[in-house]
DNA sequence: GGCAATCGAGTACAGCGTACCCAGTTAAAG
DNA sequence: CTTTAACTGGGTACGCTGTACTCGATTGCC
């Protein structure tokens, strides 16, 4: 269940406050705070308290200030949203490239799974259209790199990228929610299948879903030894990445 | 920006109303309205006004009763969406599957893909672990008939949908969030980059993000050609359905 | 010293999901 | 037929959200 944007915001405000194109004011009372403090007072929040718990009051108090002062540095919780991303992409790797495309490809990929289960509010977030910050600009600049040098047009650069991207957001998305599921719930995963186990047993003697149920049993038992969503994200990485390849040695030839 | 669940329902309850375990009350008076009518009057609202208009009193309204009265049929908000996604998800077509594996996954992942869009809310939900209603079942079952028959594993056979249907998901997800930016953001393309450029001029002078600036000026200018969202379906697919050629291949060879 | 700008923050409002309560309705039990 | 238990409809209220408005306090420039 999610609500969306208050849209409120101004872009040509968020993109002022990412990019610190602001002079100090001249004339009244020194700022006690930063644009950057609450920024790392909202992460902070969200990692510890979870995205629900993420609200302008709470990241107040997390800095010991009124609620409304935030307001005077950020415009709206949506462009706060915007800068936590930025600043969250900023924790990426950004070293040059090494190896072949496929090596550097999975290396974004997997950079990628693993900043959304540092920070699995970014799910939540990166649905809405990016805010060009300077981090989301370096981050998109450096995965571009991987395919660089391959004689792919522009087009085909940005295809590549986005479906690896796209890719390694939904099984984070799968990951993530599912280790979430426990505390979200309020009841572990053999509780759950004890609540849905009567059905099941009732549909499965009438045969109505015969491959649902073999395939689900199967793949309900890895689930419940922890197997299942890393294996999800391996298997598919590989390929999406085969499928990458069949084209660009398609387009070499 | 989203916020999670209540989770305040019992998912044991979620599925008496699912499946329908409940007999009629031999009491009091006869209830005006059924589960099936707030699901379709919600999904209505949904549609018509939007995701972040969908409230318990909005739907309340649309079905002309007081605001407390859904609560008599539906435990909560929370399950009140996952009968919504059961609904939504019983409007796919369940004939048999016909034409080669490829085919058959081509379109499934067209069929997700065009849901997305005709219910954008769905994006908004599947987040969550899905409750095991009868379509919800019923979609996995037929689903999984395109990849039987092949000598896959049950792991694979379930691996290889969750990568499609996952593929599908997050490329709608893209192209619904496009579509709506306009009236999100309450400005048009033009206006947006009108906004951005004169950062992106400073940046771009600068050349500190040469490749970002190489791609994303085609790219760019592709997405306002409403080249962009379904290319990146079209391209992404044919590479998805590529790598699993080659997996299956390997298999059998 | 006076003015203009800026900051901090309390108050208030509209909206949300929903717990709680009570009046009205119906069928079963006596 | 009366009583009773079950049930429905829904009003009120609580705690939560984002944020518009408004105020006094503070600071630097003229």
């Amino acid at each position: 269940m999610t609500t969306e944007y208050t849209g409120t915001g101004d872009p040509a405000k968020s993109l002022e406050l990412l990019w610190g194109t602001k002079n100090p004011p001249s004339r009244g009372p020194r700022p006690a705070l930063t644009v950057e403090r609450i920024v790392a007072a909202a992460i902070e929040v969200a990692g510890a308290e979870g995205w629900q718990a993420l609200s302008m009051r709470r990241v107040a108090d997390a800095l010991g200030v009124g609620t409304m002062t935030l307001y005077r540095y950020v415009p709206g919780k949506g462009e706060l949203l915007d800068l936590m991303m930025d600043a969250a992409f900023g924790e990426l790797d950004r070293r040059p490239h090494e190896g072949t495309w496929r090596e550097r490809l999975d290396r974004v990929a997997r950079a990628n799974w693993e900043l959304c289960h540092r920070h699995p509010w970014l799910l939540n977030i990166s649905m809405s259209r990016p805010v060009l910050g300077p981090n989301v600009l370096a981050k998109y600049d450096h995965e571009l790199g991987a395919v660089d040098g391959l004689g792919l047009s522009e087009m085909d650069m940005d295809a590549i990228l986005t479906l690896v991207l796209s890719f390694a957001a939904g099984a984070a998305r799968v990951s993530v929610e599912q280790s979430q599921a426990p505390q979200r719930t309020g009841m572990t995963d053999e509780q759950w299948w004890n609540a849905h186990a009567p059905i099941l047993e009732r549909l499965y003697k009438a045969d109505e879903y015969p491959l649902a149920q073999r395939v689900g049993t199967v793949v309900g038992e890895a689930m419940q030894a922890a197997y299942d969503a890393g294996h999800a994200f391996e298997f598919g990485l590989a390929r999406v990445l085969d499928g990458i390849e069949v084209y660009i040695e398609d387009a070499a030839g």
